[in-house]
DNA sequence: CTAACTCCCTGATAGC
DNA sequence: TGCTATCAGGGAGTTA
């Protein structure tokens, strides 16, 4: 499931595929992912070029050379390759784009809740469509200050702002997770009653999680593939994330469904 | 403004 | 073996 580790992974592979090959074909087989599919057929991509690929929050976007992007989420089971020609569609490959080298740009989604449009750019540079989300949690703007203004107010769980895109971007069911038991606070704490000091753990903790995955090629739980078709690494370092016993304490771990999504944590280490 | 909820979707797995 | 029920989850949208 891609958080920001794994669409970093992807958008630096794209970098590398996509940099100045031009589109020759462009191909939909299904209406539509989040939105629809057809605008790409009729977007005038053939005889554009990539200029390269990059990721703000949990997207890849990749370059044009007309000033747009091709702008790409990965939802649950996105997964993209870059083949050559002769590799038969599987199943679930919905979106090819023929390059100038002879591969084809290919965009899998079983479960459908990806994302793949042209876009135009806002005033920042980057996609329309990404105006107004949080900052990145690797910049310099989010800091254990930044959390803890953030919170004030914020009576929902921890877990639920850290996970929110309007406040810091890309940090998904996993790595809030682990970020908070590398920082010992529970998931379930009201935002409003962390101190600052948690706050500055839990950036700081966020960031290292965050860079130490990149490094590793994301995390691979059951379908994310690398554009490569490897999986993320990091899968083997969770600490806390689908664990039955705390690594650090060997207490139980317990299981609790925080804004809808699963959360293990460890009741002992984190309070 | 925040918070709580629903929906979208398929494949893996558990239970009978 | 073969069926059905359940669960996984990001983001957008709606409602209170």
């Amino acid at each position: 499931m891609p958080e920001l580790p794994e669409a970093e992974s992807i958008a630096r592979s794209l970098d590398r595929a996509l940099k100045k090959r031009k589109i020759t074909k462009v191909e939909v087989f299904f209406p539509k992912l989040r939105t629809p599919l057809e605008p790409l057929k009729r977007a005038g991509l053939v005889g554009k070029s990539f200029l390269g690929c990059r990721r703000r929050a949990r997207y890849a976007v990749a370059d044009l050379d007309d000033g747009r992007m091709l702008t790409m989420h990965f939802g649950m089971s996105g997964v993209v390759r870059v083949e050559p020609e002769s590799v038969p569609r599987r199943k679930h490959e919905h979106v090819f784009i023929h390059l100038s080298d002879g591969r084809v740009f290919r965009f899998e989604d079983p479960r459908r809740f990806g994302f793949l449009e042209v876009q135009k750019a806002g005033k920042d540079g980057w996609p329309e469509c990404l105006a107004g989300i949080g900052v990145e949690p690797l910049s310099r703007e989010f800091t254990g200050e930044f959390l803890f203004n953030a919170s004030r107010g914020r009576k929902k769980p921890v877990k639920e702002l850290v996970m929110d895109n309007a406040v810091v971007t890309g940090i998904g069911n996993i790595y809030a997770a682990e970020t908070l038991f590398a920082s010992g606070v529970s998931p379930l704490r009201r935002a409003s009653d962390l101190t600052r000091t948690e706050c500055d753990a839990i950036v700081r903790n966020a960031k290292r999680i965050l860079r130490e995955a990149i490094k590793c090629g994301g995390t691979t739980v059951s379908d994310y593939r690398n554009v490569d078709g490897s999986e993320g690494k990091f899968a083997q370092k969770l600490k806390i994330y689908g664990m039955k016993t705390c690594p650090k304490c060997a207490h139980a771990t317990a299981k609790a469904v925080i804004g809808g999504r699963t959360s293990w944590f460890c009741p002992n280490c984190q309070s």
